[in-house]
DNA sequence: AATATAAATGCATAAATATGCAAAAAACTA
DNA sequence: TAGTTTTTTGCATATTTATGCATTTATATT
């Protein structure tokens, strides 16, 4: 079909070059020999979830919008999780062990999760007392670290 | 100023509900007796990094982008404010005075709401120089700075 | 305070995007 | 395959958004 085809090529295109309005968008299909009017490419970026937003310079891009939130959310994700070290239970609460000087950016990111299960934080030069809530048990707190800092038992894991 | 309470009011509207069109925010502004005119709104919208996008049902909706989202949560704003004591601008640079120990808590703050305006941060004990992108105004980053942390001119102000 | 500079705004309108409708293409059915 | 239904598309145009320009408002300077 042609339709599939286009959408691909649609996809791949805003994702690798800032197209700033639809015409662009268009010459650019041209170009790659797959056309139609501005008209079908409205709804094609419909269907694709792409919208048209700021980008940041003043003008507008074209931009996939689950595809651009998971990637950089990802990116944040990954330059948070190298930093913790090891995470071990003592006397009900967790302690967080950081790389020096990160514990309080951590702990501040953790906090900023707002999670339910964990009462608070307290954060030294490379280490955290992360502490859960009553009734929560340490393991709820594991898999919600887990949901704040997706793979941080895996980078634990793997250090050892 | 009067644009500051617009751009935190346009932020929580469409943060709060659904948004399709400009003129739909107009009529919500005004029943918060904000009132401006669309073209407005549309610099407005640009200066938030808010886009239109497919809401996923062949509708369309306003979304700030995810980075400004995460610097949204109004609890954090609240225990972030009050920390800052100073910001002077020096060399073309801002230079943000903290109370001690807080600098890299809210550098990081900073860089994780990823506005264009600001290059980067470095972040001491108390102070973090803030370094604006080539091509960008003082100005412009004292407004960035607004909007990423609501009422900071006023705390330091009301310091002094 | 008076003047100079910059920022914000509204108006009118240009630019860009979305959509109703009819035609064409594709998919399906017996 | 001929007929039927569904999907896709283009055209024309309505809707929506962005912007040049002039004016007002705010900010800084002397």
């Amino acid at each position: 079909m042609q339709k599939t085809k286009r959408l691909l090529a649609i996809e791949k295109i805003i994702s690798e070059e800032k197209i700033s309005i639809q015409e662009e968008l268009l010459r650019k299909l041209k170009g790659k020999g797959i056309s139609c009017t501005q008209a079908t490419l409205s709804r094609n970026l419909r269907q694709l979830g792409a919208g048209r937003i700021p980008d940041g310079t003043g003008g507008y891009k074209y931009s996939l919008s689950e595809n651009i939130r998971s990637s950089e959310k990802s990116l944040l994700k990954l330059n948070i999780v190298p930093v913790i070290r090891d995470i071990v239970e003592a006397k009900g609460l967790l302690v967080m062990k950081t790389i020096p000087g990160n514990a309080s950016n951590t702990a501040f990111f953790i906090d900023g999760a707002g999670r339910y299960e964990i009462a608070g934080t307290i954060a030294g030069d490379d280490t955290i007392l992360i502490i859960p809530r009553d009734g929560v048990t340490i393991q709820q707190v594991h898999t919600c670290l887990e949901i704040i800092l997706p793979g941080v038992h895996d980078q634990i894991k793997s250090k050892k």
